[in-house]
DNA sequence: AAATCATGTTAACGACCTGTTAAATATGAA
DNA sequence: TTCATATTTAACAGGTCGTTAACATGATTT
């Protein structure tokens, strides 16, 4: 496997230092030296980790690492800090699942923290499938959705819906991005029947209704949690 | 061979968690969830491999460790730690051939360590064959399936698609996933064939109602024991 | 306000998936 | 070879799910 590395750090020696080093072990790394750029290329490409520096002049590593969320929920990112940083606001930032790293580290030490992130990824965890929403936990592997003692079997379908609504909570999901990513296809017809599955779920999630699936007019849906 | 692991986890809900999945996996697991209790649990009897929590209240999964050893320089210890924890000190402690596993890891990353030490000990998989099923107790690799006074003997195809299911008893197993583990193939007929087998499976299973293999619709099956 | 288009909801149809039994075929031992 | 057993194929009966249609409601434009 040729694992993919997004590098984002300002400081240009270290940077390449860094990028070197990952590449004599074997790992694919693209850099870029500041967050807009960084934002840019991980727009463009597929990455199996993000390495993000948190000090950064433009644009800081959290920023970065906000914007990376709303399109990808899933990816791992390793955020690089100075000692002085107060380890609080890098602790919550960090929650979730990603990790940080404070400077100055050897790179064994580095590739130490990404083997953990891609032995997690790639041992087939549950943990990234699973979303809490309200009262509800959905698991999208097992296509459960699990609320106070009842668990509901979704249909393939129902789970791919949900899934993709649960994976972009951060924005609204255009109608033709539901389509062609569950149906692979966007005609009239599939869009009514989308309309279908979207009514059933919210059904289903009917339970809780701080859990709502929000049209927006001419443009699509959005999974929200007041 | 029965692997015998001792538990020492201070957190309830995880450390229950922790023992029903690799109970569910063959291993036999017993829990303590302080330090002293795992401590004199270990003198008092034999165990293959020993999982400690570092932080605890009263007694740290390195002060275990080291009356463990006093008594047994052998068998092999995994240390679970939070993120936070500095490096340098785990990897002091671990040397000499134990390891550590930092938080939150997935079960299949934990089987993974412990079947590396119990390889490195004994040169061979471990995985218990015998599993409690209800009131069945099958034994995949002598293909009984035992109940109250009968015994039943399996055909190898039964045993080997009752085994998968036994394995795999968290999660929905894909038609596709058992024609390929059992069949190496996956088509229209092995299709029908595996449905006949799964038929006959729940025939023999039929004494106990509480054993289950599930259909999930258009995906799969599931061993669910209520 | 009327017209038009987008969405919400329900129900029914049909394609496909599964459960089961039985017959046909393969496998292997005597 | 024959016989016994294991597995595959066939056939049929239900069952499930996604699509479509139909109608209701809501939003936006004229």
């Amino acid at each position: 496997m040729n694992t993919k590395i997004l590098l984002v750090e300002d400081d240009a020696s270290l940077g390449f230092v860094i990028k070197d080093n990952l590449e004599m072990r074997g790992y694919h790394v693209t850099l870029c030296n500041d967050g807009e750029s960084g934002e840019t290329t991980f727009h463009q490409n597929t990455f199996d980790i993000c390495i993000l520096d948190v000090m950064m002049p433009r644009k800081d590593g959290f920023t970065v690492a906000r914007n990376i969320r709303k399109k990808d929920q899933q990816v791992p990112i390793l955020f690089v800090t100075a000692k002085s940083m107060l380890e609080d606001k890098v602790e919550g930032f960090s929650a979730g699942g990603d990790d940080y790293i404070t400077k100055p580290f050897s790179v064994e030490e580095l590739q130490m923290r990404i083997e953990v992130f891609l032995r997690r990824s790639t041992g087939k965890d549950s943990v990234d499938t699973v979303f809490k929403l309200g009262k509800f936990e959905f698991d999208s592997s097992n296509l459960t959705l699990r609320t106070e003692g009842q668990v509901r079997t979704l249909t393939q379908k129902e789970s791919d819906v949900l899934g993709l609504l649960c994976k972009n909570r951060e924005r609204v999901l255009k109608r033709e991005e539901i389509l062609k990513a569950v149906w692979g296809d966007d005609d009239y017809f599939l869009g009514r029947s989308m309309d279908v599955f979207i009514s059933k779920l919210r059904k289903y999630l009917r339970y809780d209704p701080a859990v709502q699936i929000v049209n927006y007019h001419g443009i699509g849906f959005r999974l929200e949690i007041k």
